[in-house]
DNA sequence: CGGATCGAC
DNA sequence: CTATGTCGATCCG
């Protein structure tokens, strides 16, 4: 609300300490002087964890200087004059497209928290205050300020620079009541004015002042508001009244803004106790901000420029309560900025003050005599807005809302929490109240990113971007989880100590992907009634279906062998039971207990199921996932994987290899069981003991209780599914056609090996197994999409038509990894060619 | 893309 | 007695 870079000063190492206790300390009484000020703050501070950060970010910070310092003295003459040509060819293409006419204004109200509380509570009128708690200030007032209690300050130092300080706690509810009257007011200005936040907004009032040029007086006629319902109000209002406030003068204000200036037409006051104002910017402002004032009795600061950025710096210049106005004209807009600190203009914080500071840049004015040299050492955008704010050039329209937010952040900070459980849960927590959030805005996201800050201040985030985008708790559980678990692991066998955690979802799906998600191979996967995946569900397999292609022409490759000899199988279909069924929130009622009942069925038979293995697609008898799990790592990695694994034991020596596979059911198992007893009543171990799949189930249990395990390692995973995927599906050309085994023999053939394959970036050509064109991508995942996309457009669409094509099968819920995925769709391109005898 | 950093409030 | 926030955007490798 208020910030404290107006006091800024960093030129020293100390800066870090000194900038908070700054103050221009002009009233002088019962306030401190700034050497008080900062030695309190240093005392309260030195030596604390926060202290030592700080330190720690300066000297990161000083680094960075070094580094821009080098490349400096690298710098030639000739190149400082190349760039000099370049930049000012460029300047003479913004000063032609400078844009004067608009008029932007930025209304910004004064201590806008502690003016409210104050409003509210008169006992706080005369007292130092701050909003806020012991742990952060918000605000505070301007009384506080002289002792240099300012906003972003812990109340705690706060409290020992000003012992009789009063903090008053946050009240957003509050805050918003008022916001929104002050927005009433504005919006009769520009109906398209953009809130910065809850204090701040910017109009374009170009409009209004065309039309209000005509407009009669009584429609720029406004009354005091002598009207005050409660009696706190009228104690305000009377006060202000005998004090010399409103009735006796016609100076609002005690700035050097006066609402009534020298136009006759103001004094010409036909009605008692209202003002007239005039057409111009600033009287229209002057209107907006008594009309503020009347209404909510807080005052509020304003700016009137041709442009956003001037215009905000402009409504700092006479704040509190005043206002402030740069012509439209280009040379009052550089007189404005000749010698304006750069830390003034938006944009421009402590980092860049101070990295330019050492360049001995510290006016608008230096920043534009060394544009050649910053177009040397800044990133464009760095450089191109460093030119923009030395012309004083901004926006001169108020942009459209983008009104979509681009993630969405749940965070908390608490004292600190150590133990893993505790981390979890709340890890949880946040997913879930993320969730809510996204799922009440029909939003999924494909990042998931874990924020940390341990009791050292020290902030880490760690993201990991799915495939299948997310949207629940669990999903987004499942994968903060993992995040979580490795940042544990990682300072193990220390516990994690940490002030702070958040979880984020980022990566929305745009509305083209949208539409193609719901049909997206996931969607199509989840949605699927008869076929599962591994034919853990019996399938009813449509003989028709199968048969029809059955005579296509093999291709004669590794794959379209063992297509061939699947699809030979399924023409007589094997003798398979119902497996495990999914479930979803969606699903009604009615069905539920059909399916239910199906998964009772199965846990009460002990017949064995056939599962299809996904590699090799040879159907595997078998009366556990386990024994299912050892065959597809053995089929999958061969002898060839172990070399680059690294298998994590737990404390039962657990034969722990690539089952993630069963880990998705498990969690359905889990699910699913979940569901039964909650319907039958039942108690678990009950139903399932007599089960064949009990062993398994407990193990799932184990895997999927709430405790959070981490025995995977996600990236060998991926490197698996990279793999399987480049050799399977990505690049069918490149496998040997009559090779059958040529996975074995070229693993580690560097053509085919995936690391030099993916290192590979900007050229490489991916054949899609869709469309069959090459399609040049520098990443995987892009690629994916590509497929994503073909299979909609194409197969998908045009099978889904057939009434026989199996729709019920996997839930890909929770698998949020890269492998499963990719398995899924192996399976399911195989699965797709069997149908359409592509 | 992931992570850190910056700036705003 | 303790005690330094939350959010989005952008940059960089």
């Amino acid at each position: 609300v208020d910030d404290m870079k107006k006091v800024g000063n960093s030129s020293c190492n100390d800066g870090v300490i000194l900038r908070m206790g700054l103050n221009d300390n002009k009233a002088g009484m019962q306030g401190l002087d700034k050497e008080k000020i900062n030695k309190i703050i240093m005392e309260a501070t030195k030596g604390s964890r926060f202290y030592e950060n700080e330190l720690k970010k300066d000297q990161q910070v000083n680094q960075r200087i070094e580094k821009m310092m080098q490349l400096k003295e690298k710098i030639t003459t000739q190149q400082l004059l190349n760039a000099q040509l370049q930049v000012d060819k460029l300047v003479i293409e913004l000063e032609q497209s400078r844009n004067l006419s608009s008029t932007i204004v930025h209304i910004d109200m004064d201590a806008f928290y502690a003016a409210v509380e104050m409003r509210d509570n008169p006992e706080l009128k005369e007292k130092p205050i701050a909003v806020g708690s012991m742990s952060m200030l918000s605000t505070s007032n301007y009384h506080a300020r002289r002792f240099g209690v300012r906003a972003a300050m812990p109340g705690f130092i706060a409290k020992k620079l000003c012992p009789h300080l009063t903090i008053v706690p946050l009240n957003f509810e509050k805050y918003g009541k008022v916001s929104k009257e002050v927005r009433e007011i504005l919006t009769e200005y520009d109906p398209n004015f953009m809130p910065m936040g809850l204090d701040e907004a910017y109009l374009n009032i170009t409009e209004h002042l065309e039309e209000r040029l005509n407009w009669p007086e009584h429609k720029r006629r406004f009354f005091f508001n002598t009207e005050r319902t409660t009696e706190k109000d009228n104690i305000n209002m009377s006060a202000k009244f005998n004090e010399g406030g409103y009735s006796s003068s016609p100076v609002l204000f005690e700035d050097n803004t006066p609402l009534m200036d020298d136009h006759p037409e103001q004094r010409d006051q036909s009605v008692a106790n209202s003002v007239v104002f005039g057409t111009s910017a600033e009287e229209v402002v002057k209107e907006i901000r008594f009309r503020i004032e009347q209404k909510t009795q807080l005052t509020a600061s304003a700016g009137i420029a041709p442009n956003t950025m001037l215009a905000k710096m402009c409504s700092d210049r006479n704040k509190p309560n005043g206002q402030c106005r740069i012509a439209p004209e280009r040379q009052a807009v550089l007189d404005f900025l000749k010698d304006l600190p750069i830390r003034k203009v938006p944009g421009i914080g402590k980092v860049t003050e101070k990295m330019l500071k050492a360049l001995g840049i510290v006016t608008c004015s230096e920043l534009y005599q060394q544009r050649a040299l910053l177009s040397l050492l800044f990133s464009e955008a760095s450089w191109r807005n460093f030119l923009d704010i030395s012309l004083g050039l901004g926006s001169t329209h108020l942009e459209k809302f983008h009104n979509e937010k681009k993630s969405y952040l749940y965070l908390r900070t608490f004292s600190e929490i150590n133990t893993a459980e505790d981390q979890y849960s709340l890890c949880r927590e946040l997913c879930r109240d993320l969730a809510q959030e996204l799922q009440k805005e029909g939003l999924k996201g494909k990042t998931v990113t874990l924020k940390l800050k341990n009791v050292n201040f020290e902030v880490k985030t760690r993201a990991s971007t799915v495939l299948s985008s997310v949207s629940t708790e669990e999903e987004i559980f499942a994968v903060a989880k993992d995040l979580l678990g490795t940042e544990i692991d990682s300072v193990a066998p220390h516990p994690l100590r940490i002030r702070l955690m958040g979880v984020r979802v980022s990566g929305f799906l745009s509305e083209e992907e949208k539409k193609y998600q719901q049909k997206s191979i996931t969607s199509f996967l989840k949605s699927g009634k008869e076929i599962s995946f591994l034919r853990l569900h019996a399938g009813k397999s449509n003989p028709e279906c199968f048969t029809k292609n059955s005579e296509a022409s093999p291709r004669g490759s590794f794959f379209d062998k063992k297509r061939a000899a699947r699809q030979l199988n399924s023409e007589n279909p094997p003798n398979e039971t119902v497996g495990k069924q999914v479930f979803h929130d969606k699903k009604s009622s009615a069905h539920f207990v059909e399916e239910t009942k199906k998964v009772t069925d199965l846990q009460n038979s002990n017949v064995c199921k056939i599962f299809t293995c996904p590699v090799c697609f040879e159907e595997q008898s078998s009366n556990n996932l386990e024994e299912l799990n050892r065959h597809i790592d053995k089929c999958l990695s061969g002898s060839l994987v172990k070399d680059n694994m690294e298998i994590p034991k737990n404390d039962n020596s657990r034969e722990s290899t690539l089952n993630f596979l069963p880990q998705i059911k498990s969690e359905n198992v889990d699910e699913c069981q979940n569901k039964v007893d909650q319907l039958a009543g039942t108690d678990q171990s009950a139903s399932t003991s007599d089960s064949c799949t009990s062993s398994s189930t407990e193990k799932f249990t184990q895997i999927t209780s709430d405790k959070p395990h981490r025995e995977r390692q996600p990236s060998n995973l991926s490197d698996i599914a990279r793999n399987v995927c480049m050799k399977q599906c990505l690049l069918p050309k490149r496998i040997s056609e009559d090779n059958e085994d040529h996975f074995e023999k070229t693993e580690h053939t560097e053509e085919t090996s995936s690391s030099c394959f993916f290192e590979a970036r900007g050229d490489s050509v991916l054949v899609c197994p869709v469309c069959n064109s090459e399609q040049k991508t520098n990443s995987l995942v892009s690629f994916n999409r590509h497929v994503d996309v073909c299979l909609n457009k194409g197969l998908i669409q045009e099978l889904t038509e057939k009434k026989d094509f199996p729709t019920k099968t996997y839930n890909m819920e929770n698998s949020n990894r890269v492998g499963e995925y990719i398995f899924v769709t192996i399976f399911m391109t195989n699965y797709i060619y069997k149908c359409a005898g592509s």
